[in-house]
DNA sequence: TTGACATGCAACCATATGGTTGCATATTGT
DNA sequence: ACAATATGCAACCATATGGTTGCATGTCAA
């Protein structure tokens, strides 16, 4: 399962912005109010630790899930040279190299 | 199909990097060494036409597509958060603006 | 008009995907 | 030790997905 697919799902984007927004959780706590079982859950956070965009640990009988943002900037790479106002956001950003770098 | 699925094939990425670096192409040309039918082609097109990553204009016999950017650039807005590591994405502009624009 | 070419349409197929349920296992508190 | 809790594992199911093949349609050039 690559980085793309892992993203495709919704109910994974939800689990990523859950993550983003309240720290490290549980299966358990990321499973209240998804409107899908826990298993699934376990499923859906199992593709995103092989894509790599979770990690997760013990914490007893807890499984503690946090963000990894690598693989997510990787994908922002890839789609940065097809969006648009790219030309804008280069013009914003060539400010402030000017500055730092050249 | 929203646009996050849409970008989930490989294939289809392939099609959207093609049609970046070679302007207006039609069915055929994007088929020829893709490695798979043209009616494979078409569906794939026809998924990114659905997310409007992709638009399509007929010429004569022949349907010419083309990048249409701004369903990319929601994607990349809705990564952004989850995405740090600014510091190497600037790196990297710095690099993209060297070359083209200063 | 006729033939070549680009595309459209539909049926079909194998596998992947996203979900379920049932039961097993490991950890913690009393 | 025991019960509750959190998770793991596996079978199962319906549908989506990505591909194929075969044939029909529309357009252009000779």
């Amino acid at each position: 399962m690559d980085i793309f697919s892992a993203l495709a799902d919704p109910k994974r984007r939800q689990l990523i912005e859950a993550l983003w927004l309240h720290g490290p959780l549980s299966i358990k706590q990321l499973s209240e109010g998804a409107g899908i079982s826990r298993q699934a859950i376990t499923k859906h956070l199992d593709i995103l630790i092989k894509a790599k965009i979770v990690s997760a640990e013990f914490a007893g009988k807890e499984r503690l899930h946090r963000l990894n943002p690598k693989p997510i900037e990787r994908v922002a790479l890839w789609l940065q040279p097809f969006a648009e106002q790219w030309d804008e956001r280069l013009s914003r950003l060539k400010h402030y190299l000017g500055e730092d770098h050249e």
